[in-house]
DNA sequence: GCCAACGTTGGC
DNA sequence: GCCAACGTTGGC
């Protein structure tokens, strides 16, 4: 199973800095409304998985910070909320179809553009870069995080 | 089960 | 705002 994860948040939703700010940097990762995303939550994340944290539809897209998974996976409570714009009228409390999961920031780095992760040859294989991905979800490999790290001067 | 229509994502 | 690409829905 993957150790480490990619993972897309809009900064108006849910920022890195949101995370900073909240108690023990930790915050649900809610509102994910993909299936397969949805199955990398539930099925394959663990307990101090690695995370790329990442900005997407916003001026400056991309890596933002390092972070860990630090929760198994619950019903995501915006499910069963009808003021939320993550309501999803077929789920019940016996059959939710989401699930969120915490995450805690480890810190704040410096940003890895788009355009940079992009040219750098070490994350070609990225499946986050991959052409047409739209999932919010990816999975790292190791070889991956280590060389983002090392482009972070982390 | 097919597939057209529609909705969403997300970079630019 | 545009648009490519993909996911979901629903009629048949």
């Amino acid at each position: 199973m993957p150790r480490f994860w990619l993972m897309k948040s809009e900064p108006d939703e849910a920022s890195v800095d949101d995370f900073a700010a909240a108690p023990r940097q930790t915050l649900p990762w809610t509102g994910v409304r993909n299936y397969q995303a949805r199955n990398f939550m539930r099925d394959d994340m663990r307990i101090g998985d690695g995370v790329l944290f990442y900005h997407s539809s916003c001026a400056e897209p991309g890596i933002v910070g390092l972070a860990r998974i630090s929760s198994a996976p619950v019903p995501d409570a915006t499910q069963f909320d009808p003021a939320s714009v993550y309501f999803d009228p077929k789920a019940t409390a016996e059959q939710p179809r989401w699930v969120q999961i915490d995450v805690t920031l480890e810190r704040k780095t410096r940003l890895l553009p788009l355009g940079e992760m992009r040219a750098a040859p070490a994350l070609a294989t990225m499946r986050v870069l991959a052409r047409g991905n739209r999932l919010s979800i990816t999975p790292v490999t190791p070889h991956e995080w280590q060389a983002v790290r090392r482009l972070l001067g982390a």
